[in-house]
DNA sequence: GCTCTGCCAAGAGGA
């Protein structure tokens, strides 16, 4: 049986005389059942004790396996030879963590700040991996080296690579590869499959092993070993697959690693074991040495956030017995130790940061951890809930029924299934998703793309072909890493003079605009114009304010103010300058809506005949991004990474304006690139490290946002809420600007916002946007019921909370939709908001209109929206306690505002109450 | 009890 729960306490470590003879062992308490049961003891013999020492109280411990034993008339439990031990299996260790753990756990962790940078052998290794694949999917080599060479196109130029000496090197080693599996016995039982996607709930391990060949994982190196034996923490990588497929039943007893440098052309400069392809046994010891190295690392991640010191435990290098002075990673761990003041094994070098930025980077440090947990915390619902519950949870679609699998261009797969037609999840096209068999951990799950969701359809593109019966969210770490890659990058690599400003050391500064080029607005030249913008004083000041920073400058734009617009200005100033500038947000959509202003004002053509030279193929904008994340009307200024090196990294150099997500910005390709100005929209929705990720491309940097509306999206709770434009604007109210006239909301909708989140600084920007009603749509408002007209109105339903759904307050809120579409409102103009999706659900099988949550319908404004709320009774829930949110449902409408909900729990709480006494005016 | 977007993953090198 197995034995499962938090330790209660660690025994001592004993020795025993047995049949046996000596053994180790030593006894842990826990509770069993996930801290349900009664405390018992178990027993951990012979080597699982050295996964005692590193056992702690709180720890989670599983016991595979175990047997029940009787002591001192209490009831134990022992290991027994089938007993495998981990520690914190809810933690999911990715396997080549566990690689470069076992070289030196100061490495892994190294590995983690780091990230992988852009470097030849990274991406060479990269190209011949997909070779690897495409020669097991059967294609010629040829053919695949010129195509996946191409493909890396961008990457190479960056590195000053040219497509023949790659092609050349890649050639040799998959022809090593060829070679190896011609001479192999490609009969009917020699199966393969290639990128198997593989996450393990018994040991808390996930990775993605390069092959299976007849269910045995084999990995691909693209270096040279001419030992007999392959490398040893190469063996660790290939066990952690074989384990994992132990778990499966598979049970393979070898494991195989192929080092594609061992060539013929090599023979005759060394001796050596120069075959391709080294074998080596799968014993039980192995694999239990790997479970022990990842329980050890576990532990380790366990101290970092639960240890009580000052500081988050790392390692220092002294948990291994590695050698420094063979580490390539010697000089970067004495910076980190020497900067970060670590204590490690390698010793320091270079000054200590000051306490101030050691403690934010521990902050944060721990923050992105806990961020993780909670990733991996989405992860063990794949097993842990039913299908059932995971579709009820929004995050799988299930009972597909699979239509086709066709083979499509780039040797990937298309995969099509009809779906049920009530199904709705959280899942949209373009996304990342398990597709699986039904069982996606310990089925055949196969990470893909979302290419179609209709409403009976659903298409996914994957490497391998899978019968898809059920499609899942796919919790991506990718995130936490690349912001952990940015904190480092920002205390560590930062100049002292961004630091000053981030750290409160200094007030930003700004130029005089005197000291502007000759013609910019506001100079002291002739011809120099006034001003950046007419009309609006606080958009125009916002535009000097950001091209006279000589460090920062915050925006801050309240809904409707003109932000993009703002923005387009304030790029075309600052290009205008001879500045190179990139320009980020959080999401796609928000990246998109900037260059879409910038686009509208001419911006291309101006740059065409300011910059006749400088304007490079896309005529002066590129949009970094996935194809299926750059909005169609974007796609044209795509950067698309497949080419001639040298053109591709012409392209990316030498934009004046360069586009992505802050997650892009976080990215290797985008690492290696520098600009003089960042401008981060929606800037009060990224967390610290999200925002650095872009910041630290530049010398300057703008952000634009409003903190009075959504936060960034985290799931735990910690520093990682609070965005770096709220801290900034907080800490420096000089060096930013309000925008405060609005072009969206009537007087009486903006009078609400305006009061309670901008000190009534909010004011309508014309008395043509004060004054617009329903009757400019050419209705009638004699046609609707009072309360439907007059600018703001509420409507009690009487309705039941049910869950997150509100039926009959759904009826109603559709009843209303409908009186204003029969009185001649066109459906275009109308928008409902819901705070849950399950209500957005409810309502929208009820109407034609946009119904999305708050969340979704940030950044976009409708003439008439209706706002369900939901609640009955009480006001309890995060969702209601957020004001921010309410900020951002109650100030998309243009013309009439119709708040839908119960009036006692709207009056049993201050703020709402205050709300309601409006909204019935 | 909730809302949400990112984005696949991948590494050579030696005593």
């Amino acid at each position: 049986m197995n034995v499962r729960g938090p330790i209660v306490s660690v025994g001592e470590a004993r020795t025993v005389s047995t049949s046996y003879g000596e053994r180790d062992l030593r006894e842990v308490r826990v509770r069993p059942d996930r801290g349900a049961g009664e405390p018992v003891d178990v027993t951990l013999w012979g080597k699982w004790t050295e996964t005692a020492e590193h056992a702690e109280t709180g720890m989670e411990l599983l016991v595979t396996e175990a047997e029940a034993d009787e002591y001192r008339g209490e009831t134990g439990y022992a290991t027994t030879d089938e007993s495998w031990v981990v520690l914190q299996p809810d933690f999911l260790v990715d396997v080549t963590g566990i690689r470069s753990w076992v070289q030196c756990p100061r490495m892994y962790y190294l590995n983690k700040l780091s990230g992988i940078p852009l470097n030849y052998p990274v991406v060479k290794g990269t190209v011949v991996h997909e070779v690897f694949g495409d020669l097991l999917r059967g294609m010629e080599l040829e053919e695949s080296v010129e195509d996946r060479v191409a493909d890396a196109g961008l990457e190479l130029g960056l590195l000053g690579y040219e497509t023949e000496e790659v092609e050349d090197e890649v050639r040799r080693n998959a022809a090593a590869v060829e070679g190896w599996l011609a001479q192999g016995t490609l009969s009917d039982d020699d199966t393969w499959r290639s990128e198997f996607t593989l996450i393990s709930p018994t040991f808390g391990l996930k990775g993605r092993a390069d092959a299976l060949r007849r269910g045995t994982p084999v990995e691909l190196k693209t270096g040279k070993n001419t030992k007999r034996e392959p490398r040893f923490h190469d063996k660790v990588q290939a066990a952690c697959y074989a384990l994992m497929l132990d778990e499966r039943g598979v049970d393979p007893d070898i494991g195989t690693l192929l080092y594609t440098k061992n060539t013929a052309l090599d023979r005759n400069e060394e001796s050596g074991d120069l075959a391709p392809a080294k074998e080596f046994t799968v014993g039980r010891g192995f694999l239990e040495f790997v479970v022990r190295e990842r329980n050890a690392l576990a532990a380790m991640e366990w101290r970092a956030l639960n240890d009580p010191g000052e500081r988050p435990t790392v390692p220092t290098g002294y948990e291994a017995d590695a050698t420094c002075s063979y580490c390539f990673e010697q000089d970067a761990c004495m910076v980190v130790s020497g900067r970060l003041d670590q204590e490690s094994k390698a010793g320091q070098i270079g000054t200590a940061v000051p306490d101030a930025e050691r403690d934010y980077f521990d902050r944060f440090y721990v923050a992105l951890e806990e961020e993780r947990r909670e990733t991996h915390a989405e992860y063990r619902k794949l097993w842990e809930q039913t299908p059932e519950e995971r579709a009820a949870d929004d995050r799988a679609l299930i009972d597909l029924e699979p239509v086709a699998q066709t083979e499509i261009a780039d040797r990937r797969w298309e995969l099509r299934a009809r779906k049920p037609d009530d199904a709705v999840s959280k899942l949209r096209e373009g996304d990342v998703a398990l597709a699986s068999d039904g069982d996606p951990v310990s089925g055949h799950g196969e990470l893909g793309r979302i290419t179609e969701l209709g409403s009976d359809v659903v298409v996914v593109e994957t490497d391998e072909p899978v019968e898809l019966r059920r499609l899942d969210v796919y919790p991506s770490e990718i995130s936490v890493d690349r912001s952990l890659t940015a904190l480092h990058d920002a205390v560590l690599k930062g100049s002292e003079s961004r630091k000053d400003v981030l750290f409160g050391r200094r007030e930003p500064e700004f130029r005089e605009p005197a000291d502007r080029p000759a013609g910019s607005p506001g100079s002291d030249g002739p011809d120099a114009p006034d001003a950046y913008i007419d009309n609006n004083e606080a958009q125009n000041e916002a535009v000097e304010l950001a091209v006279d920073a000589e460090d920062c400058a915050l925006i801050h734009g309240p809904p409707g103010t003109g932000k993009t617009y703002t923005i387009a200005r304030t790029i075309r100033a600052l290009v205008a300058e001879g500045n190179r500038v990139l320009l980020s947000a959080f999401t796609n959509r928000a990246v998109d809506n900037a260059l879409e202003a910038l686009r509208d004002q001419g911006f291309e053509e101006w740059v065409a005949s300011a910059r006749p030279d400088g304007a490079g193929e896309t005529g002066g904008i590129l949009r970094v991004g996935t194809e299926t994340g750059v909005r169609e009307d974007m796609q044209d200024v795509r950067l698309v990474q497949r080419g001639d090196p040298n053109a591709k990294a012409a392209e990316l150099r030498d934009a004046p304006v360069v586009a992505a997500t802050t997650a892009t910005c976080g990215s290797r390709v985008m690492r290696e690139c520098d600009f003089d100005v960042a401008l981060v929209d929606e800037a009060s929705q990224l967390t610290e490290p999200g925002t650095h990720a872009a910041v630290n491309l530049a010398d300057r940097f703008v952000l634009v946002g409003d903190h009075e509306q959504l936060p960034p999206v985290v799931r735990a709770e910690n520093d990682l809420r609070t965005s770096l434009f709220q801290r900034l604007i907080e800490t420096y109210p000089d060096a930013s600007v309000m925008l405060d006239r609005q072009y969206r909301m009537s007087q009486r909708i903006q009078a609400f916002a305006s009061a309670e989140f901008y000190d009534g600084a909010l004011r309508p920007a014309t008395p043509e946007v004060a004054g617009q009603t329903l009757a400019d749509l050419g209705v009638d408002p004699d046609g609707l019921a009072p309360e439907l007209t007059g600018g703001v109105g509420f409507v009690d339903p009487d309705g039941e909370r049910d869950g997150n759904r509100n039926v009959r307050e759904a009826e109603r809120v559709a009843a209303i939709v409908e009186a204003y579409v029969a009185a001649g409102v066109d459906p275009d103009d109308v928008g409902v908001i819901a705070p849950f999706r399950a209500q957005v659900a409810e309502i929208g099988r009820r109407t034609d209109v946009t119904v999305d949550t708050v969340d979704r319908f940030q950044g976009s404004s409708k003439a008439v929206i209706v706002v369900s709320l939901v609640a009955t009774g009480d006001l309890d829930g995060p969702i209601f306690e957020d004001h921010r949110r309410v900020n951002v449902a109650l100030t998309r409408a243009k013309k009439q505002l119709t708040i839908v909900g119960d009036a006692d729990a709207l009056g049993s709480d201050p703020f709402y109450a205050r709300m309601l006494d409006w909204a019935r005016r």
